[in-house]
DNA sequence: GCGATGCATGTCACTATTGACATATGTCGG
DNA sequence: CCGACATATGTCAATAGTGACATGCATCGC
């Protein structure tokens, strides 16, 4: 893993072993956490283009300032399921999420032709 | 929420009450229950088509058999971050997830246009 | 200055999710 | 029939996620 990258978990939070690239994180477990970063993007994007504070998302979901402020950093302490349920229930379309989920999983290398 | 996709429901074990619509079930959960349907579908095609059993698929995310069986079973017990890592883990791509989403979404109806 | 507002961060008691295990059901081949 | 295998379902102690709350730090308008 580049070090950038593992200074930019390790500051929210995300515990990043020394072998992260082989034990600690495996490419499954950081794909998933780069989806919750992109994801916790598209939330500030959207609660800020619809001018809503966090205490206002809060309350349409049923929570706390506090934890929307979580979600939007990418804190480790909130679940996939709180994330994808607030943006949905803020309002964004499946599609977008969607798009998340593609941009932040590892792409396929092209296969070159070998013969 | 029709009858027929109520008892579907129920039959997995996700608690659907009577006035669900208003109540119990926001649009919002209703559309993350219906994404998780959508990737335990996904996950058990996947596998299948890997000829691997649950208990494979178990080792390599380091669960147990009984677990992979309710991820596919969409049991309410299974959190959507343990499915989509399990997914991402048995290598499928994230646009194959990203689709369970717009397809599970419901899609914003188009606006028609009204002078 | 100061009160109000919005966001970040830490903590905590309560609940949900976890892997593991036991066990039931079915389906093979012999 | 009987083992061996694949899957389903229930339970449980351990852990991870939860909303709520306190509090800190800015940035406003006055």
């Amino acid at each position: 893993m580049k070090q950038a990258k593992k200074q930019r978990l390790e500051a929210v939070g995300w515990k990043v072993g020394d072998v992260s690239e082989f034990l600690s994180l495996s490419a499954a477990d950081s794909a998933l956490i780069d989806v919750r970063m992109q994801l916790a993007k598209e939330l500030r994007k959207h609660r800020v283009g619809h001018r809503l504070t966090q205490t206002a998302v809060a309350h349409r979901i049923g929570s706390s300032q506090s934890r929307v402020a979580k979600m939007e950093a990418g804190d480790p302490s909130v679940s996939l399921d709180l994330l994808v349920r607030t943006l949905l229930a803020s309002g964004t379309s499946g599609t977008v999420i969607a798009n998340a989920f593609v941009a932040a999983t590892p792409r396929r290398r092209t296969a070159r032709r070998s013969a």
